[in-house]
DNA sequence: CAAATATACATAATTTTCTTATGTATAAGT
DNA sequence: ACTTATACATAAGAAAATTATGTATATTTG
């Protein structure tokens, strides 16, 4: 099974932490293979996160102390629930408004006549 | 004189390229620290390009055919004018419409409400 | 029932893109 | 004179992804 991050922009590059913090301040407590799941479903395909993206970005974020992991077992299979700590839900603040102040610039550069 | 790419903010990695075709689409032919004030001066401060960003960048899109480059002496010091060549200008389209699927897509991903 | 696909984790080598730190040189302002 | 601005460049290192593997169980399908 083929997956890459993006469909072929480079934008995304930098995107995943945002991503992985909103869609657990949304769901309170998710795991992994949920996540892509969830990624792929709300952007009808056009976003796909890799594995080797994923799983390296996890263990980042509750190494950073943002997350906090819960391993259970389900049906016999593995799977580590992440939640956001208490930083977690303060930096989650800080990415959305870093990715609205970020369309924002980008759009002062792009489409300077509505600035 | 110090100078960052971004604010702060990881989002900016791989927007570089975008911003660059972007203005000389619009200014037709522009030098690299031209770029930078340019910049600096339409997002108010809040976007500074690094040498180390930028030049490389430009070395790259002219290695690719999408910039042609053209010497000049002003005031006894050097300039190296980039424009677009037609690949480039053809780039540029693709470029935008990959900064609009992006910012729809993130927005699908941080407020599914409105998608 | 065998094979393929889906679920679920992980990591390692490599690439891309940027930061940070330098380096060179001229012009202009203080 | 000294600092700041203009104007280029590159090299070492970090960060974040891609690409390619690897392991293992469950489910679907032919």
């Amino acid at each position: 099974m083929y997956i890459c991050f993006m469909s072929n922009s480079k934008l995304y590059k930098g995107s995943l932490t945002t991503i992985i913090l909103k869609l657990l301040n949304e769901n309170d407590r998710m795991y992994g293979y949920e996540i892509t799941q969830k990624v792929k479903a709300l952007t009808k395909g056009e976003l796909n996160i890799t594995e080797g993206a994923l799983y390296p970005a996890l263990h980042k974020l509750e190494a950073e102390g943002l997350l906090d992991v819960e391993v259970a077992k389900v049906d016999n299979r593995l799977r580590k629930y992440y939640k956001l700590t208490e930083n977690g839900t303060k930096e989650t603040v800080n990415k959305l408004e870093e990715l609205a102040e970020y369309i924002k610039t980008m759009q002062a550069l792009v489409n300077p006549k509505l600035a």
